[in-house]
DNA sequence: GCATAACTGTGAAGGGTGTTCACAGGAGTT
DNA sequence: AACTCCTGTGAACACCCTTCACAGTTATGC
C-alpha cells in the first residue's frame, strides 16, 4: 500500500517527513523567541536528534535560516490579514492602517524573529532554490518573503486608489530615470502595475514605493532600538509617520477615525 | 626611564600597546571590507598572533565588535563633517543636505561596515564599559556611537533653526505623552534641548526626531537592499525623502539649489 | 514472502569558532 | 642582579557546521 486513504493522498512517509519538517522550523523559531541562537545543533538536540540527521531535511544552516525566515514572513502577513479583516472590505483606508499597525505590533512583539528576517536581505541569488526540497510544503507559495509583503499591501493599495483616486504626481514631476525604467520594463511586475493604475500609473506606483519605504523604515528603526525608547513605547512616532503616509494617500480627512485604529489613545472604543 | 620624552608623555610600552590596539581595529575593519567575517581568530592570525594573545587587549569577541563599531561611527561622522565643511558656515541648509547625502554615500559604499554597526543596537547595557580597557585611546570620546550622530546633526539643526525659524508644531498639536515626558525630564539632554529651542522647544525637537528617523530609515532600507535596486541606485528615492525632510524644515524654497547637493543630476556644476 | 531499494538515523572524523589557563620569556623597575 | 609586570604561546575545553560510511527501519516489486 502506498496511499493510506483514497487516491493520491500523501503517503505515510510523506506525512511523516512533512511533520518533522514543520517541527524543525517550529523548534528553530521557538529557540529564537527564547533568546537563543538558531544553531543546527541546538535544533537537532531539542528534537532528540543528532545534528547530521537534520541534513536529511535541510541543506545546511543557511538553508534552515532561509526556511525560518520564510515562515516568519508568512506569519507576519497572516497577522496583518487578521487585522485587515477586522474592517469592512469597502474601507481600504481602515484596512491599510490596521494592517500597518499590526505589522508594527508584530515586529515589536517578536523582536528576535523580526530582526532575523530583516538582517538577512532578499537572498542575493545564492540560496534561492537551495532551500526548497522536493517535498516542501506548498511549492506554490515558494515566493520570496518580501514579495508576500508587497503583494499584500499592493492589493490594499489598489483598492484604496480605486476608491479615492488621491492625487499622484504626474509623469513630469518625477525624476526621468524612474519613469522610463518603470514604463519600459516590458513584462516586469512593476510595468504591469503601472499599466493597472492607468494614466498616472507611474505616479501612483511612486507613491506606493514612498509609502512602503516609510512604513518599513520606521518599524525597522523602532525594532532595532535606534529611536528614543519613549517615542517607540508611546507609539507617537509611529502614528506620526502613519499620519504622513496616510496624508500622502488621501486619508487626511479621515484621520480622526483612522488614528484610533493606529493606536491613538482616544476615548473612543 | 619611564617617559621617553619630557614630562608625562606616554611610556614606550603604552605607545606600543596603543599601536597594536589600533592595529586590531584596523585589521578587523580591513577584513570586514574584504567581505570576511570579523573573527577574533582571523584578526589574530592576520597580525601574526595566536588568538589568546588578543585577550590581552580585547575582552572577547563581543568587545572587539563594539570597538570596531565605535570606530566606524567615528569615521562616518568624520566623512559627514568633510561634506558639511564644503559649504559655508552661514548656510546650514546646504550643510545639512550635504552631510545627509554623505552619510548615505558612505553607508552605500561601505556596506558591510554599515550593516555591522546597524545590526548591533545601542548596546543594551551589557557591554557598555567592558570594552574600555584602561589605556583605551581617548577616554573622553567614549560616548556612545549614536550620540555622535545626534550631536553632529543636532548642532546643524540648531543653526538651521536659528536662521530660519521654520514653523514647528505647537505644544497642543503634539501627543500629550511626548510633551510631558520631554518637558518634565529635568536634567536630561532632551530637556536641555527643549529649553534651548525656547518657546516651541518641544515642537522643534519633535521635528528633529522626525527628520532623523526619516533619514536613518531611508538609508537603512537602501543599504539593506530592501528597496527596489533601481530606486536605490538612481538615488531618486533618497532625494525624494530628503526633499520631504527638507520641506518639513523650511527648505522648500531653496530646493532647486539644494537638490543638486543631494545628487540631483542637474546640469549645474 | 522475500529480496531489493529507499529512507532515516547514528557515530566518527575534520574543520571552523571563542575562551580559559598555566606557563615561558622579554621589558621595564628597583 | 633580582624582581615585577607585560606579552605571547600551547594545550585544552566547549561550542559550531559538515561529510562520510554505516546500521536499522520502512516501503516497494518480483
Amino acid at each position: 500500500m502506498t496511499t493510506t486513504s483514497a487516491d493520491t493522498g500523501p503517503t505515510r512517509r510523506e506525512r511523516q517527513r512533512q511533520a518533522t519538517y514543520d517541527e524543525i522550523v517550529d523548534v528553530a523559531r521557538q529557540l529564537l523567541r527564547g533568546g537563543s541562537e538558531v544553531s543546527l545543533r541546538a535544533v537537532a538536540t531539542e528534537m532528540g536528534l543528532t545534528p547530521p540527521a537534520l541534513y536529511r531535511y535541510v541543506d545546511g544552516a543557511a538553508a534552515l535560516n532561509a526556511l525560518v525566515t520564510r515562515q516568519i514572513f508568512v506569519d507576519v502577513v497572516a497577522a496583518m490579514a487578521v487585522a485587515r479583516d477586522e474592517h469592512p472590505q469597502d474601507d481600504p483606508a481602515a484596512q491599510i492602517v490596521a494592517a500597518a499597525t499590526a505589522f508594527r505590533a508584530w515586529a515589536l512583539g517578536n523582536h528576535a524573529e523580526f530582526r532575523m528576517v530583516f538582517a538577512s536581505p532578499p537572498t542575493p541569488g545564492d540560496d534561492r532554490h537551495e532551500h526548497s526540497f522536493p517535498l516542501l510544503a506548498g511549492a506554490d507559495e515558494c515566493a520570496e518573503g518580501e514579495s508576500l509583503f508587497t503583494d499584500f499591501f499592493g492589493e490594499l493599495f489598489y483598492r484604496l486608489w480605486e476608491q479615492r483616486h488621491f492625487p499622484a504626481p504626474s509623469r513630469d514631476q518625477l525624476e526621468p530615470g524612474v519613469v522610463t525604467r518603470w514604463e519600459s520594463a516590458g513584462e516586469s511586475p512593476k510595468a504591469d502595475l503601472v499599466r493597472l493604475f492607468g494614466d498616472d500609473g507611474v505616479g501612483v506606483l511612486w507613491l506606493f514605493e514612498l509609502a512602503w519605504a516609510r512604513l518599513y523604515g520606521i518599524v525597522t528603526l523602532e525594532v532595532f532600538g535606534h529611536m528614543d525608547p519613549q517615542l517607540t513605547s508611546s507609539g507617537a512616532l509611529f502614528r506620526a509617520t502613519i499620519l504622513e503616509i496616510g496624508t500622502s494617500l488621501g486619508m487626511a480627512d479621515d484621520w480622526e477615525r483612522l488614528r484610533v485604529i493606529a493606536g491613538y489613545p482616544g476615548d473612543q472604543a
